[in-house]
Formats: structure tokens, C-alpha cells, sequence
DNA sequence: TTGTACGCGTTATCAG
DNA sequence: CTGATAACGCGTACAA
């Protein structure tokens, strides 16, 4: 019935023993070299193709690398930025012989934790796309000594991979400052869920008061989730609190400042002349929309392979365990959502 | 070294035997309920979980789906209706215990075919949600016998599961006429690898024929890719071949139709003043373009789950072996690139 | 309920 | 140095 060829079946076919035929697969101890030919011309000619599953169970290794991805935050593979993040990570690491799995905690019937399904699947590494850092789960997992890499979250411990915050909040207040030549600005930020977006707004305040800006609490406000939709409830929401516009509107994610701008054209608001608004991330669509949005670049081929770099280097040398943080350089990405001050 | 446990241990800790650890735990067989309790307490204890590979070595299911996802076209994770159909699609399998693996033709230094990591991986089915149509890897594929269910192209013999787009065309074509009442009509389609876009412009020409359009050739132009450069591209081209402008605009996908909006206005020409665009998909941005686009929409969450749906029915129940095409209903969003005529 | 063979590739050990 | 033998990893299923 099931007619598949196993290294047995080979071996006796050829008048070998199992294990020749195992070596001349895995080019590993001695064999003869026309032996290791033979063997590989025999085994794509009858269209052998070795079982996953036997050799994940001996060797303990499985080649595969666990991705939490999203279950909490309730964004999804639509999210084009981790989207485009992943994407570049899984490229690295397939290039490199690993395979990619999205970490699950419901699988049918069965509820497990994210480790628990770790140690089924026998993972090598864990990549941390996006996350929920207050999911507890999350710090059980890192805590159990899986090479582990995260770009979202900088939780103590974790290798992480993300874009300089510091960098790239710098970039926008001293344009702010030096070439827009405004002060009063207010922020919306992605949600709290997020520590990267904690970070920003921290760095906001601290740099904006270096720079003389004065950023209360007032004119910070956080979105609710990710997305265009919550974006335009932010503008919303800090506008109708706040007296009078302020001169920047700097959001901390793109997909919520599209939805940002939308708000302030639905309230005839004019970008730039009454109000300017920048961005950060530099999503496919920044440039494509109306007007095209100034904002932050990341570098989200650097940030996917950095990661994955980074992660294939920890599980095959496992002697460089000190954690890090890589921060990957930022760019300002100038629009027509902005406009330098005259002269 | 490697503390971990398995049947083994556990069997002889509680003075049981191996087979029952198993039956406590897949609650198959015959087994003392008490005796069911103790191990499955015992085992929530110690943290035991049981190794995948060992079960799917001798099960000879994996559980897994195998998915096909871009490799060819150059669309990746990023393009947000296949993601977004892909994210339902995962999310209907897994509550069904299946988990999602991207196949791969490339591993490290392996070369491998579509159907070779199949096999390597015994997955229990495959889902096509983009390929290249023209890539005898596939044909190879589906030829094998596995389970399989596309919602991209419709190759003979598989299961399919696609927009109905009979019916999208000619909602479109029945309100160009009925409600803008204009005949000037052109079409921009997605690339020709793709099965859905050459039905799409096959349909515009039959029933186009039947309403009294005149849709020559000379009208209808391929995009080289996807996305919104293409797009902008595809209407460069088409335009400056006609020598009038067409009154409305029809293109086959909605990143392409917002490059196309982006040309038009570049050229200056009024949307829908001067031409009324049409798109196809409703992917999110849609909505939120300036102008927001009138466009067909599909249910990517029907598309998605309907053809998780499909596919494990097909895995469990081998029997219904007809190949089957669903036809999921379309709906026409309309929105601000199509003005309706006065009446 | 329990014992045990099985699935299949890997690897340590051993003989030629 | 080449290749063979056998044990191993771990869960499942059927016979006892």
C-alpha cells in the first residue's frame, strides 16, 4: 500500500548497509567516494526523499524556528510592517537550512503554552515578531534557555533586534526644530501593549524637553490597537481635548498617522499648512498615499535578516550568550506631509 | 544532560506501562479512568510534553499543512489580500489541530521540488494560495495524490476555491452601464501568471460583448507584477497608447487600481471627472485612498476558511475525491472613483 | 492492562 | 579507511 523506500529498502537494493547509505546523504564519516556517487545517483533515480520526522527524533535537532506572531495583539499577517519583517527573516534563515513555524497555543482541542509547544516541536531558536509584553507566557518561554531573538519587545534577557528608537525620534524633533522651525507639537502613539511605542514616547519627552519643546502628558495620546481605524480615533480624541491645534502631529506608527491624516481631512484640516504630521515605520504605503507621509524608515530587511542572523548564531554557537540589544540605524524620509519653514 | 522525559520514564515512575501513558493521554483504548487521572496529573507535574516527531515517525500524519505561498510571483508575506486570506485560512486549521508550513524549494544548500518536501514532511495536505500557474513544479505536485486545494489558479483536478468572478465582472460591467452609463471602457489586469486575472479579462470581453462594450485588445493592458508601481506603470502605458482617455477605468486588483489613481493624477486628469476607476479585491487601503476606490469585494475570510474547510474535509473523509470549484460570492463596494449619471 | 514490535534515520562501535 | 551491525529516540498499535 504505503510503497515509500526508506534507507532499508535502499541499502538492500544497492547490497549496502543503512548506515552507508545515512553517510552518503549527510556527506559525513568516511565513505568511498564512488560509493557516496552511486548511493546519490540510486536515490534520485528511484525518487527517495529522507522522512522529517526520523531524523528530527534522533538527532534532537529539528531545524525549525518558532514564531510568535501576533495571537494577542490582534494584528495579523495583514500587519504590513512585521509582515515585511518576517518575510526578510524567513528568506535569512531558509537560506541557512532552517524552517519557520508559527508557535501556537490552541491546537484543535489541546490548550498548551507557547513552551509547551516549544518542546513538542523541539525547536531550535524562537523568533519574537510581535507580542503582547505583558503575556506572561511569553516570559515563561524566554526564561527556559531557547535561543531566543525578538524585534518588537525588549524584555531583559532577550536578544533583541530593533530599530533605534533614540535615533529616529532624534531625527524627527531636531527637523521639528531646525527645519520646520515649530514647538508645538503633540504625539500619538501605537499602543501600550507595544514596548517599543513606550520607548518612543519616553524618548519624545526626555530629548523634547533637551530641545525645549514642552510635551505634557495632555498632548500625548495612545491609540487603542494598531490600524488605520485607530489612528483616526487617536486624532479624535486628542484633538477634541486639547484648546488649539498643535503645529506637528508626530504619530509613532504609519498605519495610525494615515489613519491620523484622513481624521484631519475629514476635518478639513489642511497637511501641511495647519497642521504637519510625521510618521514612523515607512510602510509600502507612506509614500503612495495622499499626501505622502514624512516619516521614519526602518530598515525592515536589515531588522528581518539581523534577526535571523543573530538567532542561527546563538543556536549554533551557543558560547555568545550575552545578551543584546542591536539597534538598527533609522532614516528620515522627507514628504509632503511637512514643510520646511521659509528662510 | 537532556533531563527530558518521555513515555518511558513516566511509565516507570508510576509503575505503569508505556502503552497506557499513551492512552491517558490521546484518551484512545481502554483505560481506567483513575488510572487516566493519576497519569495525566502526574504529568501535568513533572511538565511532560509529549515529542512531536515521534509521534508523526509512527503515525505517519504530521498534522501539517504545506502551504505555497509566493516563491514564484515575488509577492510575498507584504501583499495584504493573499496574507489576509492565508491569516483566516491558519486560523480555521489550526482550531481543526492542524498547523501551517511553508514549503520551500530551497533549504541550505537542498534543492529541492515542491512534491520532494511533501514527502519529507508527510504533510497531510496542501493549500495554493499563489503560485505561478506556468510552474511545472506544481503540476508535479497535484499530481501526487495528496490532498490539495487551491485559491489561486484553477488547474484541473484540484479542488478550488475562488472569488466568484463571473459574477464581480459583471456587477461591474452591469453598473458601468446601468448606473454610469458609459461605454468608453479599458482594462488594466494583474500579470498574465496568474490564472484569476486572465479569467477576469476573458470575462470583461464575453460579457462585455453581450453588453455593447467594445473592448478591444488594444484596451487591455497586463501589469508586470503586483503592486502599485505596476500599476502606475500598466496605466502609463496603456494611456499612452489610446488616443482618447477612456471614461472608465477597470483594473483587476486593487494594489494595481491605487497606482493607477496615483498616475492619473499625476497626469492631472480629474478622478472620477475625467475617469472613473474601478478596482478589484477591496483590500484594505481601498477605503482609505484618496479618492476611496470603488472595487469589487472579495470575502477574504469566506476565500480563507472555506478553503481550510475544504481541505481537511478532503484529508479526513478521502471519499468526496470529485474536484470541486466553490464559487464565493462578490460583492460591488462603491465608493468615490465612479460618480453615477444623473438620471 | 501490559508487552513488544514497529516506523525510520542517525551514530557509535566494530570487523575487514 | 570502508562499510556493517546494532542500539537509540519516542510514541503507537496490536497481540497477549
Amino acid at each position: 500500500m504505503d510503497d515509500r523506500k526508506n534507507i532499508y529498502t535502499i541499502a538492500k537494493e544497492l547490497n549496502l548497509s543503512p548506515s552507508t547509505i545515512s553517510k552518503a546523504l549527510n556527506n559525513t564519516g568516511s565513505i568511498n567516494e564512488m560509493t557516496r556517487q552511486r548511493v546519490l545517483n540510486y536515490i534520485k533515480d528511484v525518487g527517495y526523499v529522507p522522512t522529517a520526522s526520523a531524523r528530527k527524533l534522533k538527532s534532537k535537532r529539528s531545524y525549525t524556528i518558532g514564531v510568535i506572531f501576533t495571537e494577542e495583539s490582534n494584528v495579523g499577517l495583514e500587519h504590513s510592517f512585521f509582515s515585511s519583517i518576517l518575510q526578510n527573516f524567513k528568506t535569512y534563515i531558509e537560506n541557512k537550512g532552517y524552517e519557520l513555524a508559527f508557535i501556537v497555543t490552541k491546537l484543535g482541542q489541546h490548550q498548551m503554552s507557547y513552551y509547551e509547544w516549544c518542546l513538542n516541536k523541539r525547536v531550535d531558536g524562537i523568533y519574537i515578531v510581535v507580542g503582547n509584553y505583558q503575556d506572561k507566557g511569553l516570559y515563561e518561554l524566554v526564561g527556559k534557555g531557547i535561543p531566543c531573538v525578538s524585534t518588537d519587545m525588549i524584555l531583559s534577557g532577550i536578544h533583541t533586534v530593533i530599530s533605534d528608537n533614540e535615533q529616529g525620534v532624534s531625527l524627527v524633533l531636531n527637523y521639528i526644530k531646525d527645519h520646520l522651525k515649530k514647538t508645538e507639537i503633540a504625539v500619538i502613539s501605537g499602543p501600550k501593549s507595544s514596548k517599543a511605542f513606550e520607548e518612543r514616547v519616553t524618548l519624545c519627552k526626555t530629548i523634547g524637553q533637551t530641545l525645549g519643546f514642552n510635551l505634557v502628558d495632555e498632548k500625548i495620546e495612545f491609540a487603542e490597537s494598531f490600524g488605520f481605524t485607530s489612528g483616526y480615533q487617536g486624532a479624535k480624541r486628542l484633538l477634541s481635548r486639547l484648546d488649539h491645534l498643535p503645529e506637528v502631529l508626530f504619530v509613532t506608527s504609519d498605519d495610525l498617522a494615515l489613519g491620523v491624516i484622513k481624521y484631519l481631512e475629514d476635518q478639513k484640516i489642511d497637511i501641511p499648512g495647519q497642521v504637519q504630521v510625521i510618521g514612523f515605520d515607512d510602510i509600502a504605503f507612506a509614500r503612495h498615499f495622499t499626501p505622502p507621509l514624512t516619516t521614519i524608515r526602518q530598515d525592515k530587511t536589515n531588522l528581518g535578516m539581523t534577526a535571523g542572523k543573530l538567532l542561527i548564531d546563538l543556536i549554533e554557537q551557543p558560547e555568545l550568550h550575552i545578551p543584546t540589544i542591536h539597534k538598527c540605524p533609522v532614516e528620515l524620509v522627507i514628504r509632503e506631509t511637512t514643510q520646511e519653514a521659509a528662510q
